[in-house]
Parts: structure tokens; C-alpha cells; sequence
DNA sequence: ATACGACCCGTACCTAACTACGGGTCAAGC
DNA sequence: GCTTGACCCGTAGTTAGGTACGGGTCGTAT
């Protein structure tokens, strides 16, 4: 069978070849086989399974939660209801935090409405606001985390 | 004037001590003045800031651009307008965001249709569909960024 | 035969926002 | 006066998901 050096499967799937030991040092990636001089010779099945790994982290997995969707994959006689419970818990997620931003994105729709820029920043009602606005509402913990910009 | 020490500040304002003298280190607070011991002593002010911070942590600002916040502040003689600015952006990151995060939720939701959880984890859809399905759709970059779950 | 690129490994570094630890000092109550 | 808890500092560890580095080896083309 063909199989890949890490380079080429780093080309292949254009992903950095240091990503690639990365996922293999954290259980994501089967150790592949070695050559003699002990080179990496990939399979072809690497590369779908970095698809896989892409896909489900592009709809909001996290590398442990692919990791535990991957191991259900290796008792294809189970039953696949732990697979429909990832994607509902996650789902739950993805609407926890679609409602937290939109909260966000209200509070910041009214704060816009208090200035248009021109007004002093000593008496700007922006950060008058910031400073004495009553007790951020109950998911600032969750708030949180999401604040990290891109 | 009446001090509080940085024990009280953070029973106050329900924050961690070491998370105080964090946001000094990097900016957030300023450094008080000290009593002969060295101990800090706030101003009745910091709580206020303190409030400032968590409130505009809470909008989604990371430390960094809240420090930017707290820096526009020293400067009360100069327009509000790059206050304005930093929520006009902060707004169209949130929005982003949420666009980002309703097309997670349609890809979930049409994946929840293809089984119900009663198949074989061998034949399920939903790992297929993660295994073949198209390229996901340009976002991918950012959305990863967003996929930590809390 | 030698040079050069690809690979090996372990380890350190990155961001963001904390949180913890350890060893030292200080202040107040009994 | 002694104990105890609060404070001081610098440094290291945490999570998540990588990325980079440095020094060593391997394989192939010239």
C-alpha cells in the first residue's frame, strides 16, 4: 500500500507538519507505522481522518470531544446514540452562546445609541455607562470566556 | 480618606486577591499607594474601576482593549470618538460571531436529522457525513477560534 | 562522497486570563 | 511576647490548540 511521509500529508492536508506530531502525541492521530530508519509512513486513512477532525472542530468540537467521537469509531457494533448526544450537547452550546452574544450585541446597540463621538471624554454617557450600569446579568462567567476576539 | 486593603478590595468586588495584583501587572489597575509596610492601600476609586472592568470584560472587551478603554479615560479633555469606535468594533466582531456560530448550529441540526441514535456506530451518518462531507465553508479560521466550549 | 533537505525528538514558547505556590514579613489580638 | 492570619514578591502552572527551535540523523541527487 501507498502511504505518506508526515510532509506530504502535511501538504496533502495543509495542515503544519508539527500540528500533525502534535495530534499524535495527544491521542488523535493513530502512531503510524515506521520505516527501518523510523520515518512516519501514513496510511491513506490519515488523511480522512484529519478531515474528520477538521470538520468536527469547524462545528465547534473541541480536540478532547473529537478525540471521543474517534474512539466510538473503533466499536462500529455499538449503537450510535452517544454520537447523537455529542451533537445534541452541543447544539445546546452553540444556543447558549448565540443567546449570550446576542445579549451582548443589545447592550452594545444601546450604548451607541448614548454618544455619537462627539461629546467629551470626560462626560461621555459610553463610559459613564461602563462604570455605574447595574451588575453585568447573570452569564458573565460564560461571557467571559467568549470575550477573546479573533 | 478611608483605604481598603487589597483583602477587602477583593472581598468586595467578589475578585480573586491574585487577580487584583494581576491587573496590576499588566495594567488594569493602577498602583496605589503603599503604607510604610508596603501593603497596598485603594482608594475607594478602585472598586469603580473595578466595576468599569468586569462591566466591559462582560461586553466581550479583552483586558487589552479595556486597558485602552481605561487609558481613552485620562484624557477627559479629548472627544469620545475612539470610545464610539471601539464599540462600533466590538459590534461587528459580536455579529460575526453570532452569524458564525447560526451556521454551526444549521450544519448541527441537519446532522441531528440524518439518525436518531438507533443505528450501528459502523453505518451511522453523522460520522460519515463527518468523514466525507464537503469542505467546511470558509469560516473555518474563525469559527475554531470560537469552538471552546465553557 | 558530500551537501542539502526532510525527518527525528524533546522541549520551550505563544495567547488570554487567571490561579497557585513558597518563602518571607508584618500587624494585631490574646 | 507569641501566634496567626494577611500581606509581600517572584515564579510557575493552568487550559486549548497549536507553533517554533535546536541539535541530531537519514536519504538522495550530483
Amino acid at each position: 500500500m501507498q502511504t505518506l511521509t508526515i510532509g506530504e500529508l502535511a501538504q496533502v492536508c495543509e495542515i503544519n507538519l508539527e500540528t500533525l506530531r502534535y495530534y499524535e502525541r495527544v491521542g488523535l492521530m493513530q502512531p503510524p507505522p515506521r520505516s527501518s530508519s523510523g520515518h512516519r509512513q501514513y496510511p491513506a486513512s490519515a488523511a480522512e481522518r484529519l478531515v474528520f477532525i477538521r470538520r468536527a472542530q469547524s462545528l465547534g468540537f473541541t480536540l478532547t470531544e473529537i478525540r471521543e467521537l474517534l474512539h466510538l469509531k473503533r466499536e462500529p457494533g455499538e449503537l450510535c446514540a452517544d454520537v447523537v448526544k455529542s451533537i445534541d450537547t452541543k447544539l445546546v452550546e452553540v444556543e447558549k452562546k448565540i443567546a449570550d452574544l446576542r445579549s451582548i450585541r443589545i447592550a452594545l446597540g444601546k450604548m451607541k445609541e448614548l454618544c455619537h463621538g462627539d461629546c467629551l471624554i470626560g462626560d461621555c454617557p459610553i463610559l459613564e455607562n461602563l462604570e455605574h450600569s447595574s451588575k453585568p446579568s447573570g452569564t458573565k462567567r460564560s461571557l467571559r470566556k467568549q470575550g477573546r476576539t479573533s
